[in-house]
DNA sequence: AATAACGTCAACCGCTCCGCA
DNA sequence: TTGCGGAGCGGTTGACGTTAT
């Protein structure tokens, strides 16, 4: 197969994107939809090749885009997806709500691969940390069984616990731990941060509550659980984990 | 003030995947 | 079943801005 021949010799023009072309591409989105995009910058009247022009949408112009720093959830996030993923940027991307690929891929390249290399080298430190872990955790039993494959279809919640068998005894939750337990220089690697609207909307707690989940306890079921269901939109690996364990537990249990 | 070194990020390249005829 | 064309993905590049010397 011959290739295509690309976009200079086709007298196409390369390189950064002026505003001028910018809004023709937007409104012409906006009026007519992308549909072709090798189609779309001749209908448009843009002397782009289309596959410039989507980058360009998709990365730049497209209205849902976030801009600005990623938060330090956001990188912890891409942190936790790279580990069970890999390389993969758009999977990641797809469970980072106005995020782009290539906007992950370059966060990842520039800062977080350095703070990992960082934090690996203070990873004694660390171990020592998650030895604090209160032992009833160890306790926690949870055998997830594995789903079909990635993309298949998320289990409605009464098929969840028919599949599911997680044992977590009320007493080992833990949202038992007391603060006070909780060595402060290591709080942050062992208990992420819930965001506030993920309860809002899912459970209806109160906003100005903060319930902190351990993290290393059911790390390795989060993970196995995550790498089945990693193309289901966007909800969230723990609200997907107690789930899978039959209901989410109720705030009086914790 | 000049410039070298470094960091960031938009954009491109080349490949694979997938749907369709 | 096979070949083609379009879309999407990940790796890489290069321009530009910032910081250090």
């Amino acid at each position: 197969m011959v290739r295509a021949p690309c976009c200079e010799k086709m007298g196409l023009k390369k390189g950064p994107w002026t505003p001028e072309e910018d809004q023709v591409l937007v409104s012409y989105i906006q009026q007519h939809g992308h549909g072709n995009w090798r189609a779309l910058p001749k209908l448009a009247g843009l002397l782009r090749c289309g596959k410039s022009c989507r980058l360009r949408w998709t990365n730049y112009l497209r209205p849902d885009i976030k801009r600005g720093n990623f938060s330090k959830e956001e990188e912890e996030t891409i942190i936790k997806l790279h580990e069970m993923l890999g390389n993969r940027w758009s999977a990641i991307a797809a469970r980072l709500p106005g995020r782009t690929d290539n906007e992950i891929k370059n966060v990842w390249h520039t800062h977080l691969k350095k703070k990992l290399k960082n934090n690996q080298t203070s990873s004694d430190t660390k171990l020592k940390c998650d030895s604090n872990v209160p032992s009833e955790f160890d306790s926690m039993e949870l055998n997830i069984p594995p789903q079909e494959g990635i993309g298949s279809p998320q289990p409605s919640s009464s098929e969840v616990s028919s599949v599911t068998d997680i044992n977590v005894q009320p007493n080992n939750m833990a949202m038992k731990i007391k603060d006070e337990q909780i060595d402060s220089t290591c709080s942050l690697s062992i208990f992420p941060e819930i965001d506030e609207t993920f309860w809002s909307e899912e459970f209806s707690v109160e906003n100005e509550l903060q319930v902190q989940f351990p993290l290393s306890p059911v790390r390795e079921a989060v993970n196995e659980y995550s790498y089945n269901v990693i193309d289901d939109g966007g909800m969230d690996f723990w609200y997907n984990l107690f789930l899978r364990a039959g209901g989410i537990p109720e705030l009086s249990e914790f």
